[in-house]
DNA sequence: CCAAAAGTGTTCAGTTTACACCCATGA
DNA sequence: TCATGGGTGTAAACTGAACACTTTTGG
């Protein structure tokens, strides 16, 4: 790189990743064995320096297929945590994203992958993380919520085509809430959330539902609730 | 500091500062000259790169003291801009701030302050911002315009003590609306914003005004709008 | 024909909006 | 007494919440 401004006086910069997905109606987040001793017995998220000429959603992507051996997810990017003493080994300031793998691409990948350093926990977590990660998470989860309201954001955690049953309890499971199934499905239609594709999924045991896609494949701004 | 991470091949981080006030109900943004020879001619946002053993708020302070000559302000983190080409001098990520000035600061401020290399500038402008600074700034007209209606950041806009039109007139001024006074007065009551400090604004040439106080001086979330 | 999930409207309550006049003060 | 901004209530429209039965399919 060039090097008009110093080098070693100043602080440099990491992503770490909560990796969200949903088991079972359950709201999961990805987590690795950290790999300094201080935090043995912990875990931690998918992280890792950025590089001199990586943009940060490169390093972002970067991690997940390194370190997480997942394909390229929908990201966004959550907040920056930057206190001087969060990580003992030196000043690094951590980009935080989160990341979001849909039930479907979760069942494929963990018939896959058969590393035992790593786990799925359900979030909020009480289980010791390493370095700040534990306000990292708890940051996402509150931030999860809040979108998942005014934002078509939910998408990630579901395939390109679903039920609306699906939708909807994607929705009740991030914001561990019952809802109204009428209201529910009036909602997400008055504000185009989703459309119907015309399709039908066929080969359940009983009456077929019809299959819906978000209306918009980026990252809009939907408003649902409050 | 200590060394275990590489030095050279990553990236360094920078804070840059989006400082708010309000100027006869215009909402307007501080602007320095670039040191960069690119950009004569156009304007920059105050910032810096972040020290080693420097917190990220801690080096927002900073800036506000040493670039702008201002006190101690309320800060909020913005987003993270981390594009490789956006400094074409080397690698830098930036963290951006929103800081808020008041009105009545705004004044003394602008008396003291002579410098020639600096510029109030209502925003959003569509004067030529140096590096990626039209986007921060956009970014941050929207994210004051979006949290104003669900917190109490408008705090960082008015004094300790203020009336209820002029509160008012903050919000009409961010949000670029006309509001009705008597559902405004209702709402900031109902959720309680704000309380009566049972003084009173004399000295106006009609009716004193009761004069009211943020309930929390803590950003906090706070129902009012949408 | 039975079990299981899909699909569909209406009523009530609460919230938001629109709107106009009297009050306290200083000049 | 007049000009100026401060302060207050009510009715109509809209939005959100509660609620139960019929339909379609496979077994």
């Amino acid at each position: 790189m060039s090097a008009q401004y110093g080098r070693n006086e100043h602080a440099v910069i990491a992503v770490d990743i909560v990796i969200f997905t949903l088991e079972k109606g359950v709201l999961k987040a990805l987590f690795l064995e950290p790999n300094k001793p201080e935090y043995k017995n912990m875990w931690a998220l998918p992280g890792a320096l950025v590089h001199s000429e990586e943009g940060l959603e490169t390093a972002v992507q970067r991690v997940l297929q390194e370190k997480a051996h997942l394909p390229k997810l929908l990201i966004d990017q959550l907040a920056t945590f930057g206190e001087p003493q969060r990580d003992p080994y030196g000043r690094v300031v951590s980009v935080a994203y989160m990341a979001f793998l849909h039930e479907e691409e979760y069942a494929q990948y963990v018939q896959q992958i058969h590393e035992h350093k790593q786990s799925w926990l359900s979030v909020p977590t009480t289980r010791p993380l390493a370095y700040d990660h534990a306000l990292i998470v708890k940051t996402a989860v509150a931030r999860l919520r809040s979108k998942v309201g005014y934002t078509n954001i939910a998408q990630g955690l579901l395939p390109k085509h679903f039920t609306l049953t699906h939708l909807q309890s994607v929705y009740e499971a991030i914001l561990g809430i019952q809802m109204d199934k009428r209201n529910f499905r009036r909602k997400v239609l008055e504000v185009k959330l989703v459309e119907d594709t015309g399709k039908k999924l066929t080969g359940g045991k009983n009456r077929p539902a019809a299959l819906f896609a978000f209306s918009s494949k980026k990252l809009i701004e939907v408003s649902l609730f409050g």
